[in-house]
DNA sequence: CGGCAAACCTGCGAGC
DNA sequence: TGCTCGCAGGTTTGCC
C-alpha cells in the first residue's frame, strides 16, 4: 500500500492514539510478516509507554519509555487500525495487536504479509538494518536539484529505476516516482545521470510538490490505505497518469494519450508528448 | 557496483 | 456462477 504519504498518514493517525500511554499487552498471532518477528517482541514492549512515533522513509518508528523502538513496514498491504470497546473479532491477517491502557487496540492488519517489524536499540535506531542504507529523506530541508544531481551522479539505468531506489531517495514508490516524473516533464526511459542542472530542480521541485499534496490529502487509497481511524485518503482523484493507461494527457494541450511500459517488472504510466 | 527478474503472499477485478 | 489470469502501493535475493 504505503509509500511515504500513506505512511505519514498513518504515523499522523497513531500518534494521537498512543502518544503517552501505555501498552497494556502486546500480541503477536502468528511468529513472521516477511521475515520472523522478534521472540521477545511482546515481552520487551508490554507495560512499556509511547514516548513518540516519527518516520523514516516508509518506516514508522515507534519510541518507547525504555531504550527501545519498534520499527514498523505497511508492506503492500498493511494497515494500523484503531478499534475500541466492543471490539470487533479478529480478521484472519490481524497479526500484531497492541492494547493501550485506555481500551484502545490498535491492530497491524496485512493480507500480503509483506510487512515487517524489529525492535532496535534506541541510540542505534539509524544503524539498525532497515534503515542503515537508506537515502535522504525527500522532504528533508537538504533535499534540493543539487543534492539529487549528485544522487543521479554516475547512475546509467532509467530515472524511474533510480527513485525507486530507496537507497537513492528514501520514501519514493511507484505511484510518486510516476507523478513526479509527469509534473517535472521527465520521461521515466531518461538516463538518471542526465537529470542535472534545470532538470534536477524541476524533479526534485515536483518530487516535494507531489508529496505534500498527497500528505495533505491523507495519501492515496487505492486498495489499502486507510487512515488508523478507518477514513480514506482521496490522493488517487488527483492522480495525473497513476493508473490512467489510454485516459488523455491531463492538464496540456499535447492531446496524447497516456501510457503504460513495464520497467523493472513494474507498471511505470506517463505522457511521451510531455516528458522527455 | 549496476540492472533486471523472480520470489515472497493474498486478494481482487477482468475476461471467458 | 465460477474459473483462470494478470495485476497490485515493496523489498530482497540471486544471477548476469
Amino acid at each position: 500500500m504505503p509509500e511515504l504519504p500513506e505512511v505519514e498518514t498513518v504515523r499522523r493517525g497513531l500518534a494521537p492514539v498512543l502518544e503517552g500511554r501505555r501498552l497494556v499487552k502486546v500480541t503477536a498471532r502468528r511468529p513472521d510478516l516477511r521475515k520472523p518477528l522478534p521472540v521477545d517482541l511482546a515481552q520487551r514492549l508490554t507495560g512499556r509507554t509511547i514516548v513518540r512515533i516519527d518516520r523514516r522513509a516508509k518506516y514508522l518508528l515507534v519510541r518507547m519509555d525504555a531504550p527501545v523502538v519498534l520499527l514498523a513496514h505497511l508492506g503492500m498491504s498493511g494497515r494500523m487500525l484503531v478499534f475500541r470497546p466492543p471490539l470487533p473479532p479478529f480478521d484472519r491477517h490481524d497479526h500484531v495487536i497492541f492494547d493501550v491502557e485506555d481500551g484502545t487496540q490498535v491492530r497491524f492488519r496485512d493480507p500480503r504479509r509483506f510487512g515487517l517489524m524489529d525492535l532496535a536499540e534506541a541510540d542505534a535506531v539509524d544503524e539498525h538494518p532497515f534503515l542503515a542504507s537508506l537515502g535522504p529523506e525527500p522532504l528533508g530541508e537538504k533535499f534540493d536539484g543539487p543534492a539529487l544531481g549528485r544522487l543521479l551522479d554516475g547512475r546509467n539505468g532509467p530515472i524511474k529505476a533510480a527513485l525507486m531506489d530507496q537507497k537513492v531517495v528514501a520514501g519514493l514508490g511507484n505511484i510518486y516516482v510516476c507523478e513526479a516524473l509527469f509534473m517535472a516533464g521527465l520521461s521515466p526511459r531518461r538516463k538518471a545521470s542526465t537529470v542535472r542542472g534545470a532538470r534536477a530542480d524541476r524533479l526534485a521541485t515536483a518530487i516535494h510538490q507531489v508529496l505534500e499534496a498527497a500528505i495533505a490529502a491523507g495519501g492515496s487509497s487505492l486498495r489499502d490505505h486507510r487512515t488508523p481511524s478507518g477514513e480514506l485518503g482521496y490522493f488517487q482523484h488527483s492522480f495525473s497518469v497513476y493508473g490512467r493507461e489510454g485516459e488523455p494527457c491531463p492538464g496540456c494541450d499535447c492531446a496524447a494519450a497516456v501510457k503504460r511500459l513495464v520497467q523493472s517488472g513494474r507498471s511505470t504510466f506517463y505522457c511521451s508528448a510531455r516528458q522527455r
